[in-house]
DNA sequence: CCACCTATTTGTCATGATGACAAGAACCTG
DNA sequence: CAGGTTCTTGTCATCATGACAAATAGGTGG
């Protein structure tokens, strides 16, 4: 404050206050075989060279941070950035990176399953991984492990307030594929007839302006396995809230994750 | 990219790379006499001389996000940081400041009706506003429109998650002060008898810690305009997930805000 | 003191959503 | 075709919610 004290009447420069590097960071969430899987890249450089990360980087002036996020996900990941790119939160608490300050703004997408994933000139690799793996035994760069749980914490509420469970999902696809994101990041454990039932529910919103799927008359073609195959349905057109199908909450003990 | 091609092997130089000022700014709600209000100061310098602008500044390389915004907070108004200071986004738009890249973290916060309100030595004056006039014809200095809308939204959305609620009310609150709350900031209108048994219901925790409300035995002092005088509640203690109280989904048409 | 007003609280009832579970339908393999 | 798997339809008891009536506890004006 005394600083302040000390400044010319009718304003005040800029160059008397703390500077800072501003970086974006991706979490990208995807479903691979009814698991939870979060996009890294390798890092090439210090600090944490050869460790995994969250693909991102600096802010540029000219540049939003929303344009940021989406520019650094394609440069390092070859990635397109999903249509849905949400802001997840700041980190900025001090020595987070060991060279200067950086306050990072965190990321959160979801995207149906990559088809192919190619390391930028930045990053030594980059690749899917589960995210039960990455949070139990690898060590990611800077606070990335806390951003990445954040990040999931922040998608499992969304499930219950918007469509974003539909985002997991390809251009068609089953009740069953879907039922699996939501036990995934809620982990729960669904009646599949009451399932069904409760996603039809809200897709019947009568009011509103789109249901929140809408049924293709095809059917999936049968899997080695067996089983009956499932209907195919698409997502509904322009669905924007409502609850799609309510959380459970834990009636006995607590819960981890 | 070019630029990164250059560098030395092993490493780089942050000096190569766009620098920003980071500030935090506070959105403070509270209600007064039933209406929604938001704690603002009058700002003494250029830019935006004598504009109102949600209360912050300029964060430190020494201390965390939260902290900055705690700190801002109090030298600014003099209203002490409340307990649950959440964090809202960041914003950070090329130009949004005309003098320089700054890149705001944005913080949420409810507190009971606040006493004393004093402006600090960086403001020219300090007050509470209604949001609805605030949002209606008065023009904040930067994008603080925008971040205060994102703000009221954000609050209406964890009425539903959290006991955020409590947090508008003093010590002791009767039931219908904490149903203006919900009416106020869901912009609904719900049966008095009703809300008070969802209100109970969510109390009757059985498994959980705490309740979302307790009763003390006490009831408050009549009123000039007659009427029952109502029971008395305080907070429960350490409620922290469930729902105290469902919004009402739009059965009809669009709704503003 | 009584009629009348206001605000809070308790109670009733019909409806709709949810959880548990049974059973049928449509495909696989052997 | 028997038996297994998965998806789909149906039934039933229970619980939460919205609408509404009525009782309670205070005020004010005559």
């Amino acid at each position: 404050m005394a600083k302040r004290g000390h400044l010319p009447p009718g304003g005040y420069r800029v160059s008397d206050y703390p500077t800072f590097a501003v970086t974006v960071d991706n979490v990208i969430l995807t479903m691979v075989e009814g698991r939870l899987h979060v996009l890294l890249v390798r890092r090439k450089e210090d600090p944490y060279s050869g460790c995994w990360a969250l693909p991102g980087g600096f802010k540029r002036p000219d540049e939003s941070l929303d344009q940021a996020a989406a520019r650094e996900l394609e440069e390092e990941t070859g990635v397109a950035a999903p249509a849905r790119l949400m802001q997840l939160g700041a980190y900025g608490d001090p020595g987070r990176d060991p060279r200067t300050n950086v306050v990072t703004i965190a990321y959160l997408a979801v995207t149906p399953a990559i088809s192919d994933v190619n390391a930028g000139s930045d990053a030594a690799d980059a690749r899917v991984w589960p995210v039960a793996e990455v949070l139990g035994s690898l060590e990611l760069a800077f606070d990335h492990s806390v951003i990445l749980a954040d990040a999931i914490e922040r998608a499992a509420a969304q499930l219950e307030q918007t469509d974003l469970a539909i985002a997991f999902m390809g251009p068609t696809f089953s009740l069953s594929e879907l039922q699996s994101v939501y036990e995934e990041l809620w982990s729960t454990d669904f009646d599949d007839a009451n399932f069904q039932r409760s996603i039809r529910a809200s897709s019947r919103n009568s009011n509103s302006a789109g249901a929140y799927i809408e049924s293709t008359g095809l059917h999936a073609v049968s899997r080695p396995k067996g089983g009956r195959p499932p209907e195919l349905y698409r997502a509904g057109p322009a669905w924007i809230d409502g609850v799609p199908i309510r959380r459970p909450r834990a009636s006995g003990s607590a819960e981890g994750r």
